[in-house]
RNA sequence: GCGAGUGUGACUGAGAGGCCAAAAGUGACCGACUCAAGAUCGGUUCUCGCAGGAGUUCGCAGGUUCGAAUCCUGCCACUCGCACCA
């Protein structure tokens, strides 16, 4: 017998499944769980895999145990990225070909319509319900929408109106990254470098100059008071500009940054950095002070002009030192104004030598300059005559008054750089207006959702700290782009939706997906979808019977009972829906519980489509077969841990997919005869049942693949070596069959459905009732009494490796009853040190003298290894050794192939009889 | 840097104070079957041991305890997140 080729099987399955997870309401529970949908831009590869196929094991589990299982699909194709693909691939960019025509073996006439961005999603969403499909995924595909569907975009229209309504959007300013030349805000995957650089908030300090302002920027607006001069580069030239009406000298970079920086920016003359040396400058915080030169200023840094605070600035007074140790400008010295422990008058000094600093070129500057800020920002205070504050709070303070009265201004700059989109140009910081907020941030808004929380379910329970920080942490989020697919705010028509904030309730709207596509965008108005989802008002809708259809199984399948997602989403999507379930639906209707996975690796590196790193789940599953890659996915480690896909263990598991086959089939021609062994094996069998089925219930799926597939696996092993010569198999093997299959079939349905329909199985295996343990067929002195062969077994094996001679005769010695009762004594004694005392009162113990007292030492040391269960239920005196062991013979004479006798340790005249134990008979070989 | 999590034998990965030299799977090695290979089945796989035992191991270094892979402290390494993006 051998498995029938994989593709037949798999075909007639899917035939068996076409409409088969289509659930409506039932008057039974229901189970409804859903995943992050996918961002249909490439293709599947196996890491996919795993985030769609362990919920599919989990929505099996509890439709084989009665429960009415949703599983529905749809594909979020709102947002940018798709339009940067389909431009690429329009202008012939070759990574991006390659990456589509070889990687994603995008056919050429499909890809040459990619240069409209709804093909590249319609293409691949399709491709994603082809491969789901084949792997078995148990969803309702009724309900596929995409976001960008007529319908869809109504239901977020009504959503956004809710939270505009709750005060939960708000309107504002905000500083993006942008690049001059797309004209447009860049993201993260937007960027050919500088894709960590952070945007920092700069005070502009405005020094006077003649007629004009010359603005230095800085982190620390405190420093003020101690300023000594200012830093230009010679070799750079600097412009006037006339900014906002007033001129200001900055660089040429600056004067750009700027203009985007909402300033009214005319540039007016240029400035060689030489002409400013030596120039004075002031300021009323700090008074008339020189500019010198310093080649460490950047021009592309902010302004390009620095303030030189050398007391407290490492660079600052190190290239102060530079020019004095030529001798020229010797009347300066550093001015001091925080104090910090741990460092003298001048923080920057003591810096500078304590590291042995030659110049201001030292690589080393950059980690100093680090370590005197945080210093000071941390524990250091400002001199009284500054105000005393801590350095924290003045930073705050000192920049605030020079808003109010020293025209200081706040400029946005990258903390590294360069910052390069992938077109090539530089990337700033732009300041863009009229944006709109979700406005995470709002207290109230936050404690409704950590209230929920706190009775969510969550896994696994690690996350629980994740969440409740993200929840804290979050601030308001800007929710609407200019560019990308997506839905247009209702109110603001000239923004879209972002995309993170349109997928945040769809949860519901899978609930009547089915339904909704059937009417037209303009009859889902507002209200309809309040009566639908709220229970509120009464639309004048014509086919109300519809719409209260609707409402009854949105009633019945929500809320959810878990979503499940990468850990990733933790600080983004998994807290966002908790917020807008909060802000729109009543508290029944809230999410119940969330699943949170693992990431997955591909032979130990990260998965990566740029980095061609993948392996697609097209190509897996025709080169070892659906069953074989679940089977992997969710065997390989628990859902919440991260997995790595190597093929050569994939290929194990196919035959471990063929042994299973080939075990089950074999059960159905099993005899009728029921031996001890059978017995056991049922008595077993009861307790992988109950473990399997509390495994999934905690989403257990590699403990529960352990416990249905290999602890069944190596129970048959002990089974088969137990059978009476001759046997092929018995009764529980028959009986094992068809409850085998069903325990698997969440994992590897497509050989499980055929397996249900040879056992003659009634219907689907996968509509087929889970197998329920049974108490009355566990039967613990039976297991104990094979586990008990086991041991002595190894131990037989044990001395027989480092015997070196050939046995001819093996003898079992029980130990005599006087023994157990002295390990029964000493198990059920509550303290151990004083057992032996206890032992040694009674007279017949006494009679027996030194060796009663070795048995006892003995027997302390036997309780302490045994496991404590085996002991107690040894105590219980229904486990008869010597019953056992005669029970055994012809067992055991096969198994050591010599003659084995079995006597009372008493009979023997052997020396090693004596060693004998309970639980541990002495075995003479000789 | 900050926050959350993880580090177990060749590899994946159980174990959460004495049942632990540490499950299961993989790989490797040895046997059986075979003309042979593969598949399958059985065995071995930290070190030592001519009697079921002993010794040394669970990221590193300390500590608590009669006893630590398991508890505490510090350090190191890895993963994820740190936002306008799916």
């Amino acid at each position: 017998m051998s498995l029938p080729d994989m593709r037949q099987l798999e075909d007639a399955a899917l035939r068996a499944w076409e409409h088969a997870f289509e659930p409506d309401p039932a008057s039974r529970e229901k189970f409804y769980l859903t995943v992050a949908y996918p961002y249909p831009s490439g293709a599947m590869h196996v890491g996919h895999g795993r985030t769609y196929i362990v919920p599919d094991v989990i929505a099996r589990f509890w439709r084989m145990r009665g429960r009415q299982v949703l599983y529905p699909m749809a594909f979020h194709v709102t947002g940018a990225p798709v339009i940067g693909i389909s431009r690429r691939i329009a202008r012939g960019d070759e990574k991006a070909i390659h990456l589509y025509r070889d990687l994603y073996r995008v056919p050429q006439e499909t890809l040459e319509r990619f240069t409209d961005p709804l093909e590249i999603v319609r293409h691949f969403s399709e491709e994603y319900r082809r491969v789901m499909t084949a792997c078995g995924l148990s969803i309702d595909w009724r309900r596929r929408f995409t976001t960008v569907d007529p319908q869809y975009s109504k239901f977020i229209e009504w959503q956004w109106l809710h939270l505009q309504a709750g005060g939960h959007v708000n309107k504002g300013a905000h500083p993006v990254r942008f690049c001059p030349q797309c004209d447009n805000p860049v993201g993260d995957h937007d960027l050919l470098e500088g894709d960590k650089a952070e945007i920092l908030k700069f005070t502009l300090v405005m020094f006077e100059w003649d007629d004009a302002l010359i603005p230095t920027a800085t982190l620390r607006p405190e420093t003020i008071y101690g300023v000594t001069n200012l830093w230009v580069n010679p070799n750079v030239t600097y412009v006037k500009a006339r900014v906002d009406g007033v001129p200001w000298v900055v660089s040429r970079e600056a004067a750009e940054k700027l203009a985007l920086q909402d300033h009214e920016v005319t540039v007016i003359a240029e400035i060689p950095g030489t002409s400013l040396i030596d120039q004075v400058v002031s300021h009323p915080l700090c008074g008339t002070v020189p500019i010198l030169p310093a080649t460490f200023v950047d021009p592309a840094m902010a302004s390009g002009v620095v303030m030189s605070v050398p007391a407290h600035a490492p660079f600052d007074y190190i290239a102060l030192r530079d020019l004095q140790a030529e001798g020229r400008y010797l009347a300066i010295s550093p001015v001091a104004l925080i104090r910090v422990p741990g460092y003298g008058e001048f923080p920057a000094k003591d810096a500078v030598e304590r590291a042995g600093i030659r110049d201001q070129t030292d690589p080393a500057m950059e980690a100093l300059t680090q370590e005197v800020y945080s210093a000071e920002f941390s524990s250091g205070i400002l001199f009284e005559r500054y105000g005393g504050e801590p350095v924290r709070q003045a930073r705050e303070s000192v920049a605030a008054l020079m808003t109010e009265k020293f025209h200081s201004t706040v400029m946005y700059e990258f903390d590294t750089r360069p910052v390069v989109c992938r077109c090539g140009g530089q990337v700033f910081v732009r300041i863009l207006h009229d944006q709109w907020f979700l406005q995470y941030s709002d207290p109230a808004w936050k404690s409704q959702v950590s209230d929920h929380l706190a009775q969510m379910s969550l896994v696994p329970p690690e996350v629980r700290t994740e969440f409740e920080r993200t929840v804290g942490w979050l601030k308001d989020w800007a929710c609407t782009r200019r560019v990308g697919l997506g839905t247009r705010l209702p109110w603001d028509p000239d923004w879209l939706i972002e995309p993170l904030s349109d997928s945040t309730i769809y949860m519901a709207y899978y609930t009547i997906a089915h339904h909704l596509k059937q009417y037209s965008p303009e009859e889902l108005t507002p209200e309809v979808f309040d009566y639908l989802f709220l229970k509120k008002g009464s639309p004048a809708h014509p086919g109300k019977e519809r719409l209260d259809e609707m409402r009854r199984e949105f009633e019945y399948w929500y809320p959810y009972d878990y979503r499940f997602s990468a850990k990733d989403l933790i600080s983004n999507h998994l807290t966002f829906q908790l917020f807008h379930h909060a802000a729109i639906f009543s508290a029944r209707n809230m999410p119940r519980g969330m699943v949170v996975f693992g990431m997955g690796l591909l032979n130990g590196a990260k998965m990566s489509s740029s980095k061609g790193n993948v392996f697609l789940l097209e190509d897996a599953i025709s080169e070892f077969g659906a069953d074989t890659v679940r089977m992997f996915l969710v065997g390989s480690a628990e859902p919440w841990q991260d997995f790595d896909w190597r093929n050569e263990l994939v290929h194990s598991t196919r035959k471990q997919i063929e042994r299973f086959w080939n075990m089950v089939q074999e059960s159905f021609s099993a005899g009728e005869d029921t031996t001890d062994a059978d017995r056991w094996l049922l008595s077993r069998l009861q307790q992988h049942i109950e473990k399997t089925t509390e495994a999934l219930e905690r989403f257990q799926t590699r403990q529960a693949l352990q416990e249905a597939f290999y602890a069944i696996d190596s129970d048959l092993k002990w089974y088969r070596r137990r059978l009476p010569a001759g046997m092929q198999g018995g009764s529980a093997y028959r009986a094992l069959g068809q409850i085998w299959a069903r325990l698997m079939a969440p994992v590897i349905p497509f050989t499980c459905e055929r397996l249900w329909t040879d056992s003659g199985g009634e219907g689907l295996v996968s509509f087929a009732p889970w197998p329920v343990a049974d108490p009355g067929k566990v039967d613990p002195d039976l297991e104990m009494a094979e586990e008990l062969l086991l041991r002595t077994l190894e131990d037989i094996d044990s001395i027989r490796r480092v015997l070196q001679i050939t046995p001819s005769s093996l003898t079992l010695c029980v130990a005599p009853s006087w023994k157990m009762a002295i390990f029964s004594a000493v198990a059920t004694a509550k303290d151990r040190n004083t057992v032996l005392r206890e032992i040694m009162k009674d007279d017949q113990m006494r009679k027996r003298g030194k060796e009663a007292m070795e048995t006892t030492k003995q027997c302390i040391t036997l309780v302490h290894r045994l496991p404590p269960a085996f002991v107690e239920q040894y105590l219980n005196g229904r486990v008869k050794e010597m019953e056992i062991f005669r029970n055994a013979r012809d067992f055991l004479e096969r198994e050591c192939a010599i003659p084995v006798r079995v006597v009372d340790a008493l009979e023997s005249r052997h020396p090693r009889a004596a060693t004998a134990l309970p639980l541990k008979p002495a075995i003479i070989i000789e």
